[in-house]
DNA sequence: TTGTTTGTTCGGAACTTCCCGAACAAAGGA
DNA sequence: TCCTTTGTTCGGGAAGTTCCGAACAAACAA
């Protein structure tokens, strides 16, 4: 029987690979897993046994990168967090930022290495061919959220 | 006055943020760098400043990765490394087999949170985002390699 | 003002990763 | 066989990351 904690840790453990933290892994699976008025601080401590101040530090890093957003219900005193609604949509635009960084490593690349066609051949593939996907990418997004 | 040496430890960077060790990624960046007969061992060693047992290392993930490949001149001793002919290609492969993983941890959500739509919906868009783009990729790749 | 709630920052402990040198293994020539 | 070359594995130390509790700051209520 697989329940929400568990999905909550197999998220975490699979966001750590991705590069985030193992506890702001796991916020992404609680949230994933609960409905779009999230959670606030203190039932993500107590749900996820994690010092506040740990918390902080991972929701900071989370609203940084897009992936959750503050708010806060009228009247109340504390803060809520939600995922982003657009959360995997944002995931794949920063992949594009990643091709454009490959692309200007490519040309830097090219500029170190002169005029040497052998040496240029590789450099110049790996420019073109991330210059393709960077160009092709905002269709494809464009497509799926025209599907919705 | 841009060398190869920098552009090496930029590339270095560049490969550790995504997630290679930063000897891995100056590896890359030198084979980037050179032409298609790559590198041996000891060049690697002494052009990186890096023990023999570390490149080792490196050249062994690099390997397993499909990133570099070894081979050796005929009559030659030694072992030479240089990227694989398609490394970038492999690159956005491996992207995909991502694409799969976040579908597989989608269902395992949906398996979890049961039947309340509100709760479902997040996980359901997750799901069908990243089949769609598993889907389409391969057609983009191919299109790549029919342009050149 | 004083006290309470909410959230951040700081210092240190635990953990992980990375890299080195040394020891080891394997293969080829003498 | 014995020695050299080539490459791998092992143990330890350095560096970086993550998380915690405590101290701190800010906002609000009484």
């Amino acid at each position: 029987m697989s329940t929400v904690e568990d999905f909550t840790e197999e998220a975490g453990l699979f966001y750590e690979r991705l590069g985030l933290s193992r506890t702001a892994g796991r916020v992404v699976g609680h949230l994933l897993a609960s409905d779009d008025d999230g959670a606030d601080a203190p039932e993500l401590c107590e749900r996820l046994a994690v010092a506040k101040s740990s918390m902080s530090v991972a929701l900071r890093q989370l609203d940084q990168a897009g992936m959750v957003e503050r708010f806060r219900r009228r009247g109340e005193r504390r803060d809520r967090y939600r995922l982003t609604e657009d959360v995997f949509g944002r995931a794949f635009r920063a992949k594009m930022a990643e091709f454009d960084a490959f692309q200007e490593l490519a040309a830097r690349g090219l500029a170190a290495v002169g005029d040497d066609p052998r040496r240029r051949r590789r450099l110049e593939n790996m420019r073109d061919m991330y210059a393709f996907m960077a160009d092709r990418f905002p269709a494809l997004l464009d497509e799926w959220e025209a599907s919705r």
